[in-house]
DNA sequence: CCGCAAAAGCAAATAATTAGCTTTTGTGGA
DNA sequence: TCCACAAAAGCTAATTATTTGCTTTTGCGG
């Protein structure tokens, strides 16, 4: 049985750990360049077209990389997506700083589910859950919330753990498994209720 | 391209229209056989190995039936799945009665919780989101949570998308896409605050 | 009881996946 | 700096899964 490892422990990062050249220039080794093109080629495939519908020789001819590599590394098309699901998922950058823990909440609540009740975010949710860890996924956003918190270290406040399962939860469980996603409006009653003491 | 209807819309029931005959009885026509065949089949399967192993022409084999019916009717395995999976998050039964409606409230959830932190239940809850309708999952929990508040028509009580959200929703959550599932604890904090005005 | 359409079966063609072996490539030790 | 080693990629030939066109079965309505 061969080891399937994804990106996530063993990402480009430790490639570049020596070099503060520009990070513009690929970053060292053969196998981040090949698993950074075959990233690529997916993320492009999923523009173009269905996502039930690219195929690991597909994603390998775009790729410039012979099957029989994914396959190893990842095992199956659903794995790979997973991963690379879980790599966009990572935050580009911190959450928005308004002035007030209501007000970052808010905000951040309001991109969050803006963003995963897209299509393209929604399939990520899906995805991410064939991941080796789909619990990265709360962490990521635990993290985002901690930053929040972290900001306004002079106040009551709840929780990370009470902001996931008041605030993201209904959110995630909404686009995953309802007819329509959460409204605005019950969004901001949930934050009241996570907020309130 | 092929027309693929699962099982839902066209269950059994419309076969059994004009009968009164006993229920313990095959329904009637050769797809219903044929359907209800390949469902145990997969059931079986999922017993004895790995889900991520179990292929369409394994299922067809023990089911006595060729694979190609399956992929006509599904399209693929994970349709197949999810179908199967959404045919068992029926319930069986109505919640517990234990009454009041806060007994009631904390039997379902922790039955609930308890049900799908479960391996299968966990593989139950991914596969459901690949079905057609991953609704219906929300609509099955909506259904018994009507159920209990319906017993209960003289007191003040919160809506039932109040109880998905703060309740249902975060215990999938967690289930899914967390380190681990919720704690007993935190899942009784969660229904007092839905509980509460 | 007959004819029609929907669904199942069959089998050949195509496509995806696995597996064994060879080649490339980056790293760490002389 | 160069060399040997191991990890990862490439190649190719099986094997296995999926699609497709056509035939057969079967249940329903007339």
């Amino acid at each position: 049985m061969a080891f399937r490892t994804g990106c996530l422990p063993q990402d480009p990062v430790q490639y570049r750990k020596h070099k503060m050249t520009a990070p513009t220039l690929r970053p060292g080794g053969r196998s981040a360049r090949v698993q950074e093109s075959i990233h690529s080629a997916v993320r492009q495939l999923l523009e173009e077209q269905d996502r039930a519908s690219v195929t690991v020789p597909q994603i390998a001819a775009r790729a410039g990389v012979t099957p029989s590599t994914i396959y190893r590394r990842w095992g199956d098309v659903s794995a790979l997506l997973a991963d690379v699901a879980l790599a966009r998922m990572q935050p580009d950058n911190e959450p928005a700083n308004t002035g007030s823990l209501h007000g970052d909440v808010r905000a951040w609540a309001e991109q969050y589910l803006d963003e995963m009740s897209s299509e393209p975010g929604r399939n990520m949710l899906y995805d991410v859950q064939a991941a080796l860890k789909p619990s990265y996924c709360a962490t990521i956003i635990g993290g985002q919330l901690q930053t929040i918190l972290d900001r306004y270290p002079d106040q009551p406040k709840p929780s990370v753990d009470r902001l996931i399962n008041l605030i993201a939860a209904p959110t995630v469980f909404r686009i995953l498994f309802a007819e329509a996603p959460l409204e605005v409006e019950q969004l901001h009653r949930l934050i009241e209720i996570a907020l309130n003491q």
